[in-house]
DNA sequence: GGGATGGTCCAA
DNA sequence: TGGACCATCCCG
């Protein structure tokens, strides 16, 4: 990055994106001689961390450009407060590649510079109180009248609190609304005023002890030096004059504090604030072996194929088990030796220690991990070890794509089609669509891997835009296994008059399976044990009341249970309705139903469940699959998360009890979803050499999902005949943008509104579609009541441009009127 | 996003 | 007349 020394004189107007929803960054003036924080030399530069005035308040920003001149009128330019780190956080390239992704995902660039940086890289600043002029004397005057005395009291007792914190500290006395309005007319007495305070923007900041003095000159320096001070001189003089100070603490003992002390008065030694230069990150090595192997013929064809021409995005095909991460492992060796450092983005850590162990073996100490396990200084760590460089590998989820490289050789996405790349509140980015246009600002090549690669990535192999590889053989060739579809039309009923869960196919599968030693997976998505608790004789059911759904009984916690906002009440079997006397019934079975009527069906076997609910503590997940591995459990039942990617060797049956509950969802990817999760499922069937068994109860036996599983060109062929007809991805493009308040009605007419100011701004022809407003599928969230509305561009090309040129009415984060939201998601997952 | 501002309604 | 509450505006 080499950078063209700037006259500082010259340069004294900077544009500043800040972290606020404004469309446009901001120009402010630089007073080099004012401006707080560490040095700069040069000026600022392109890139920096910046504490602005925004108004009353302070905030931060990011330099993004450098002006020649003032470009508004000069009495209203403010000047920049603070340079929050001396070098910049974000490198030309990496500021042109967020510049495009705030552009692409009609964000504001601030937003999206916020969003790149790990959270512990922004300064905390924060609006606090403080007595005004003359607030001791009016009050001790008897001048100022309660509630608001004991509010200014409060103040001059503790200055600097935060509002917040002062209402808190006196709610033994006041409503927090009367603390508020005394504090309001106080600051318009000017009996109080806000300031801003402001927190480092990391606390990861080490001492150094520097020594300024040869050894041998110590008596000279110092009075009478102690034995503990001779020991401090001799061990920094070792270490060749400077130490980190809890690296000298540790080794000399806590108590050599005081020496330092007395060394840095007397001038023999200084302390001087740095950045902490990372201690290795250690961590369990996963077992694997930290030797390449050496690659089978098939990767080796892969590898070659990478090696021979350089850049550009390939599709990496292959089933779990294929030798994916050696390709992986052997393609980041190679970038390595050319000098680079490589970026392997992975869908959630929690589910692929296995991937990050295998990194680690093989590179050791410089690879740096991100993932949202860190804390906000860990994070910090492994970003700035990435860009000082002595991190060559970065793994991680999602935002690990922001990371800051000076000279990115690879980047990998592996499960490239996992929904947990998008990013769902915020700028709601895609981490792997990124990475592809990352890589190529960086010309550097991707690498997406999956063995059920989405729609959008393999209508571009199949268009020529990426690559595709085949990596299909597994180490060690298992057949595939056969389909077992269990018609659940055919299925008789009950004396209740209901379907079993179980059918007699799937009963005696198992039966089969544990009869002979086998494990068996069964896929349930569905949460808790009844997701309908409904009066029979009146109707009335248990729903939640800001989110207009059903509640769902989890029975082990007596609980009911709303899954979008987490409300959660205690289960009794009364009917919710007041007027009626009736005991409700549950409907809608769950995963943990299912899990009761595993024990009762076979009350020898051990069963595990893995869900959100089972999941939700620190190393739950891999607690559980361990059970599951070791034979401390033998069945395993859940949501999704059975299904992804780990590979256990005794599993003979892979059951999905109710597979329709993803085929029906209402979203035009449930198709495609359905087929993942079936090919993913079938993948964990099979013992070594065996085939397993593949079980599925559907009411749809016939759908061609079922038919094209393991083979994602056929099954797309047939995808893509819908999805061309009605507009949807990869055949077109979407945004959903959707409106959302607590007032129905406001939600209603702002959506409507908008969209007919959307409808009078279409292109000619018929290049865009603006569908709705209609009420989103879950129709109140949280208390919000959401209306969205579905822009559909049938040319990419055009359609950008229209977006580009209306992004004013659209722009994420931006106006909000009357209590209502607008959120714009570019690319949708689903429009659900 | 958030703070300042200015309007309206209410109780006394 | 003060204060509670809310909508709107604008930030350099």
């Amino acid at each position: 990055m080499a950078r063209s020394p700037v006259c500082s004189m010259a340069r004294s107007y900077v544009k500043v994106a800040v972290a606020a929803p404004l469309p446009e960054p901001l120009t402010y003036a630089v007073d080099l001689d004012a401006l707080e924080g560490p040095a700069a030399p040069d000026g600022l530069l392109q890139g920096h961390a910046v504490l602005v005035p925004l108004g009353s308040r302070v905030v931060n920003g990011w330099v993004v450009e450098l002006l020649e001149s003032c470009d508004i009128p000069t009495r209203s330019v403010k000047p920049v407060q603070r340079l929050l780190d001396p070098l910049p956080v974000f490198g030309d390239e990496q500021l042109r590649f967020l510049r495009w992704a705030a552009r692409y995902y009609l964000s504001p660039l601030g937003e999206m510079l916020a969003t790149a940086l790990p959270s512990g890289a922004r300064a905390q600043t924060r609006r606090v109180l403080l007595p005004g002029d003359g607030a001791a004397e009016a009050l001790a005057a008897e001048q100022v009248p309660e509630p608001r005395a004991t509010v200014l009291r409060e103040v001059i007792q503790h200055p600097g609190r935060t509002p917040r914190s002062t209402a808190l500290r006196l709610q033994q006395e006041l409503e927090p609304r009367q603390v508020k309005a005394a504090i309001t007319a106080l600051k318009r007495d000017g009996l109080v005023v806000s300031a801003n305070r402001e927190q480092g923007a990391s606390r990861d900041k080490i001492k150094q002890v520097h020594l300024l003095i040869e050894p041998t000159e110590l008596e000279a320096h110092s009075v009478r030096p102690g034995p503990r001070m001779r020991s401090v001189v001799v061990r920094l003089a070792e270490a060749g004059g400077s130490m980190d100070l809890p690296d000298l603490l540790r080794l000399e003992g806590d108590s050599a504090r005081g020496a330092v002390t007395k060394l840095e008065a007397r001038g023999v030694l200084e302390l001087r604030a740095a950045e902490r230069l990372d201690p290795v990150q250690t961590g369990d090595l996963g077992g694997a072996a930290p030797e390449p192997l050496p690659p089978t013929s098939a990767q080796q064809a892969v590898l070659d194929a990478l090696q021979a021409d350089g850049a550009g995005t390939t599709l990496l095909h292959g089933v779990t088990g294929s030798g994916k991460t050696e390709v992986y492992l052997q393609a980041a060796a190679r970038a390595l030796e050319a000098g680079h450092q490589v970026l392997v983005l992975v869908p959630e850590i929690g589910l692929t220690p296995q991937l990050v162990g295998r990194f680690r073996a093989r590179f050791g100490d410089s690879v740096a991990v991100l993932h949202s396990g860190l804390t906000g200084v860990e994070r910090l760590r492994s970003w700035r070890r990435i860009r000082s460089g002595h991190a060559r590998v970065a793994v991680g989820a999602r935002s690990a794509l922001f990371a800051p490289f000076q000279d990115l050789g690879l980047v990998v996405v592996d499960e490239e089609h996992d929904d947990s790349y998008k990013q769902d509140d915020g700028v709601r980015y895609h981490a792997r669509d990124l990475a592809v246009v990352r890589a190529a600002k960086a010309g550097c090549p991707v690498v997406l891997g999956s063995a059920t690669p989405s729609a959008e990535t393999l209508q571009n192999a199949i268009d020529g835009r990426y690559r595709l590889l085949q990596l299909n053989s597994r180490i060690s060739p298992r057949p595939t296994p056969e389909l077992e579809l269990v018609d659940l039309n055919q299925q008789p009923r009950g004396s209740d008059g209901k379907r079993p869960l179980l059918s007699d196919h799937l009963v005696k599968a198992l039966e089969q399976t544990l009869a002979g030693g086998g494990k068996a997976i069964l896929l349930h998505n569905r949460r808790g044990y009844a997701t309908i608790v409904q009066c029979p004789d009146c109707g009335g059911r248990y729903t939640c009341p800001s989110c207009d759904i059903s509640l769902v009984l989890h029975k082990r916690h007596g609980k009911l249970t709303c899954h979008y906002c987490g409300l959660q009440r205690p289960f009794r079997p009364d009917c919710p309705s007041p007027t009626c006397n009736g005991q409700v019934e549950v409907l809608g079975e769950g995963a943990e139903l299912l899990e009761e009527t595993l024990e009762r069906l076979f009350p020898w076997v051990p069963v595990a469940r893995m869900d959100a609910d089972t999941t939700a503590s620190r190393g739950a997940h891999h607690r559980i699959l361990e059970g599951f591995r070791t034979g401390k459990s033998r069945l395993l039942v859940g949501t999704q998360v059975v299904a992804k990617g780990h590979d256990f060797p005794d599993v003979q049956l892979a059951a999905a009890v109710n597979i329709d509950m993803v085929l029906n969802l209402p979203d035009f990817r449930s198709t495609e979803r359905t087929w993942a999760l079936v090919t993913q499922l079938a993948g964990r069937a099979g013992r070594g050499d065996q085939p397993g068994r593949v079980v599925l109860q559907t009411h749809h036996p016939d759908h061609f999902v079922f038919r094209t599983l393991d083979d994602p060109q056929a099954f797309l062929a047939q995808e893509a005949r819908l999805r061309t007809v009605l507009g949807y991805p990869p055949f077109a493009r979407l945004v959903l943008v959707r409106v959302e308040s607590s007032d129905r009605a406001a939600a209603m007419s702002l959506a409507a509104d908008l969209g007919r100011q959307l409808r009078r701004a279409l292109p000619p022809g018929r290049v865009v579609d603006v569908l709705g407003p209609a009420p989103s599928p879950l129709a109140k969230l949280v208390g919000r009541w959401r209306y969205q509305l579905l822009l559909r561009g049938w040319q990419t090309g055009p359609f950008r441009r229209w977006l580009d040129a209306h992004a004013h009415m659209l722009l994420a984060g931006g106006r909000q009127q009357r209590g209502v939201r607008i959120t714009v998601d570019v690319d949708p997952r689903s429009v659900m």
